[in-house]
DNA sequence: AATCAGGGCAACCGCCCAGGG
DNA sequence: TCCCTGGGCGGTTGCCCTGAT
């Protein structure tokens, strides 16, 4: 039994959007606003999915779009981020002004993967493809190491960009003094066993974005700037307020 | 000039989750 | 508490363009 779909198929438009279909949708999104997808087609005489309009706008309507190449900055940006945050790819985006979750994603897979490949990183866990250790999960205690990486953002009021890359190397150097690390090595797997592991990182995952929110009161999303998207949930309307970035609990695959 | 392969990207699909009734 | 709905997300698909042969 599955799930209803999201409209009646039968009577929309699929493939590329028309000149027109964009003028209709961004003409009555002006008029009215975002919001009520499922209802908004018919409402501006659109023969299109709700999702298929929400989609066409979020990714190429949207006037605070950035259209244009990726710079350089904005490269090594996302992926530090990547590294930190996975495939998480609004939030990623949420960092980048005027660039889509859709975006961010299309160019990791077409140009920064092949970047990183052609230095010698696997995309997928940012170590050199030379290593060959085995998998391990570390997950980040509030430690020393953690305050001193927040002192230094407050004192010096270093951007993210040169915070995370702080913090990133920090913790590539598993020698630095009072680092704090909780290993787990995780056995050979196969393929049944890589699932489940799979399945355990998301709840971890899940499991620390709560951590993180019931530890301040603020959600991961606020605590990278977030306030609209999906992963800000928190009770602190004011999100911006807190000018420290947090990710203790936040765990990381290397 | 025609054909093929590969890359880039817009769009779709299926699933998840929060919120409301 | 359960169910339904809407919104949102990540993964995948397929079309179009370009360069090589």
């Amino acid at each position: 039994m599955g799930r209803s779909p999201c409209c009646e198929k039968a009577h929309t438009n699929k493939g590329a959007w028309t000149k027109e279909e964009d003028d209709r949708l961004v003409a009555y999104i002006r008029a009215h606003g975002e919001g009520c997808w499922r209802s908004l087609p018919k409402a501006a005489g659109l023969l299109r999915c709700g999702k298929s309009c929400r989609l066409r706008w979020i990714n190429y309507l949207r006037p605070d779009l950035k259209r244009g190449n990726f710079t350089e900055e904005e490269d090594e940006l996302i992926i530090k981020l990547h590294s930190l945050l996975g495939n998480k790819w609004s939030l990623i985006a949420g960092r980048l002004p005027g660039r889509t979750d859709n975006e961010i994603k299309n160019y990791w897979n077409t140009h920064i993967r092949r970047k990183l490949l052609s230095r010698g990183i696997d995309p997928a866990t940012h170590r050199s493809i030379h290593e060959t250790l085995p998998d391990v999960t570390i997950a980040f205690n509030r430690g020393e190491e953690e305050k001193a990486a927040v002192e230094r953002k407050n004192s010096t009021g270093e951007g993210l960009s040169q915070f995370l890359s702080h913090q990133q190397q920090e913790r590539q150097r598993p020698e630095a003094d009072g680092l704090n690390l909780d290993l787990c090595i995780s056995l050979p797997y196969e393929e049944e066993e890589e699932e489940q592991q799979q399945q355990q990182l998301r709840r971890r995952q899940n499991s620390s974005l709560e951590a993180v929110k019931e530890d301040k009161g603020l959600c991961l999303g606020c605590c990278l700037g977030l306030q609209k998207g999906r992963e800000c949930r928190c009770r602190n309307s004011l999100g911006l307020s807190m000018g420290v970035l947090d990710y203790r609990g936040l765990e990381m695959k290397l």
